[in-house]
DNA sequence: CACTAAATCTTATCAGTGTAAAGATTATTT
DNA sequence: AAATAATCTTTACACTGATAAGATTTAGTG
């Protein structure tokens, strides 16, 4: 990308995508905006023209990756031809998962700063809520519903289930972790111990 | 503890304290081994004769922490009369949550360093596992085949149930969550949500 | 077109950080 | 008591996020 040119012409993208290269091949521990600054081939101060600070560049950088991550779980809801099935709820937390499994960085990347915003109850405000759970719900809701449950069951089941599968996520990403099984063809038997699935 | 003595006398120790008692006040990531070393009253560069880097004194503040967290799942055991009851799994489960609700710094510092081993599978070394875990699957194994689950069954249903209790604890401690009950009276209902306690 | 204003980028420069080296002080061992 | 080891201080270096002042380009206006 280095071009002799003094404008970057686009350089506020660049440094997102830059950022995120630097992530997954670095890690995020020690991602400096100098080393993104220089992959882009502009001085060290030349972010600041587009980011207030160093945390306003990391939460672009979050919010692209939770586009590619929506993308994910979407295709999983399209894939899906009976909408009322649970086995849809199955699909989307696999999907959860496994799109972790693939970028191990991004899990981390994504939670370890608590700046996501979550509202975990059924009514209430959804528009700050975080996009992955937000479209989980609205999808979960209907089908348990269908399975003649309670309110009260339903939203306590939701966050069981999407506790799992966060979890799990949590759990899979880890460096150190020994797990002498296939984590594709595994997950679903491990999501199906949610009982309001078995039914 | 600032003493006019050059020796300070405990200064591991005391290290290893401060740390944590500065993660509780400002949080993570914006510790820094000089921060912690004048909050013990020595100099900057004190610290390199007890450990060899920043990452060492975070891994013995970790096991500091999980120190403490393994006592208080150790008496969720102790406190149950029937040793064979699933009711047990519950317990454990509950306390590991609440744990890291009333210290919410804690998840995020333990976890967010890949640093920590764990074997998921049943059989395998033991020795360099992550001492909860190892202590739940120690419980569960017992109590899941005294319900006459299978080999393989087991295995699923205590990643799952450690997953659910884990991503719920991940959740919990997000900064800007909203749940308008109170979670002590609520996990319960939501750790019960996995199949194989319901039976 | 010329001129101005705004946007973008560079070059210092600063305080704070982890870490290493060399030396000072105290504790331990012989 | 002397020698050695352990502990702590001082100094120094490279790297970091951030700011300020100035250079360069683009966009907008008459």
């Amino acid at each position: 990308m280095q071009n002799r040119k003094y404008h970057h012409g686009d350089l506020r993208n660049s440094l997102i995508e830059a950022g995120i290269e630097l992530i997954n091949r670095e890690g995020a521990s020690v991602l400096s905006l100098r080393k993104v600054a220089a992959l882009c081939g502009v001085s060290q101060a030349a972010p600041y023209s587009h980011f207030q600070s160093k945390e306003d560049l990391l939460g672009a950088m979050r919010e692209y990756v939770i586009e590619q991550f929506m993308e994910v779980l979407e295709t999983s809801i399209q894939d899906c031809k009976d909408q009322n099935n649970p086995r849809l709820l199955i699909q989307m937390g696999k999907n959860y998962v496994m799109f972790f499994i693939k970028n191990p960085q991004y899990f981390t990347f994504i939670f370890s700063q608590q700046c996501i915003e979550i509202n975990l109850s059924l009514d209430g405000d959804e528009t700050k809520n975080f996009p992955p759970f937000q479209l989980f719900k609205t999808k979960a809701v209907p089908i348990m519903n269908n399975l003649g449950m309670s309110k009260a069951r339903v939203e306590d089941a939701i966050i069981s289930m999407w506790a799992t599968v966060h979890g799990l996520s949590s759990i899979a990403t880890m460096k150190n972790v020994h797990y002498n099984k296939d984590w594709e063809t595994k997950i679903e038997d491990i999501i199906w111990n949610i009982q309001v699935l078995a039914v």
